[in-house]
DNA sequence: ATCATGAGAGAACGATCGTTCTCTCTCGGT
DNA sequence: ACCGAGAGAGAACGATCGTTCTCTCATGAT
């Protein structure tokens, strides 16, 4: 018998890849259950149904984009650089070939109006994203309004750059961060 | 006989209404059918597939934004109020209680993946977007980058209000591009 | 008035998908 | 060696959905 931990883990890496790629509604438990390489039964054993499997997707995600984010602001010594290292880790994101906008955002437009539970990360995830801006922005003498601004910034450029394919995206961000930051705080 | 043109309007309203409510995938053809009052057999000698269907509405869509942001900038006199428009029309939209993000960003993120037409029209209605703001802000002086800071700006308050449910997103998107324009004007 | 044409309504079909069930095999205890 | 319990594999089930088909009826020409 496989071990249970990584028998589990791969189940929710196949379906995190899946869902990503395809869409959530696009791919089949089946798809998931041969990705994983284990059975459909066992495949139940760990998650009761696609829709926790795909809660668990999502929490996966959440913990990745906050690691993502630390580690490309980790290098950044004063608060103004690890807000700007926020658009260096989306342009990094961006250019990934297997780049297909943001995993909350599709899945919001997908199932957030059907699946309360989605729309729910989705949120958690959002609000999670702009307290760790707020929090940077207030360091650096920032108003809670500059926060919100960084914040719409990035989300834009997510969207921009996944329907446009262009990565370029995250520089145009960037800039307009720059500037919206100097003009806060030249005031 | 119910006027054809009438008809098959009725059509693309109701499949509009429900795609957008409740997302693509999650409405069957038999709701849309029932939505709009006709048969399945008239239904299907409008449209052929669900998908020329959705491709319809998309396509509405597109036609709406345009009127809208056009009507929403006929009283700007200059172009940079013509800009700043675009993010009180986004804050209109944006109250209305049947708000749920964008349709094209929506649909891209379900069905992008799977459906080249919808990424093809969701890249076209982004694309048009960006050329209408870089014509407007080539008027006012700017630079296409100020452009595309703008349009990330919109699209980025766009997801914001959909995922936060939080109207003001359009109020924080036009303070920042107030500054950036300030910005770009003075150097 | 009758008959042929075409449209409407919705039953039916075939495919797909989430989920469950059954059958088989392996493995550990005695 | 034998037996029972549990796990694996995937066939099967039931529901749903996109699409088609059939049956019925209204209509208009002769």
């Amino acid at each position: 018998m496989i071990d249970q931990e990584q028998a589990r883990s791969r189940v929710v890496d196949a379906a995190d890849t899946l869902f990503y790629r395809r869409g959530i509604q696009a791919v089949g438990m089946d798809d998931v259950r041969t990705a994983a390489g284990i059975s459909l039964k066992r495949l139940y054993s760990f998650f009761p149904s696609k829709d926790v499997l795909l809660i668990e997707v999502l929490k996966g995600r959440m913990v990745e984009w906050d690691e993502g984010v630390s580690l490309a602001s980790a290098s950044a010594a004063t608060p103004r650089d690890k807000l700007l290292a926020v658009y260096d880790f989306l342009d990094g994101w961006f250019r990934q070939d297997d780049f297909r906008g943001c995993a909350f955002i599709n899945s919001f437009g997908e199932l957030g109006a059907v699946l309360p539970g989605v729309a729910a990360i989705a949120l958690e995830q959002k609000l999670a994203f702009q307290r760790y801006v707020t929090e940077l922005v207030d360091e650096l003498g920032g108003s809670p309004a500059l926060a919100a601004q960084l914040a719409i910034l990035a989300e834009g450029a997510q969207t921009t750059a996944a329907i446009s394919g262009r990565p370029d995206a995250a520089f145009h961000a960037r800039r307009a961060a720059e500037v919206l930051i100097a003009g806060e705080l030249a005031a």
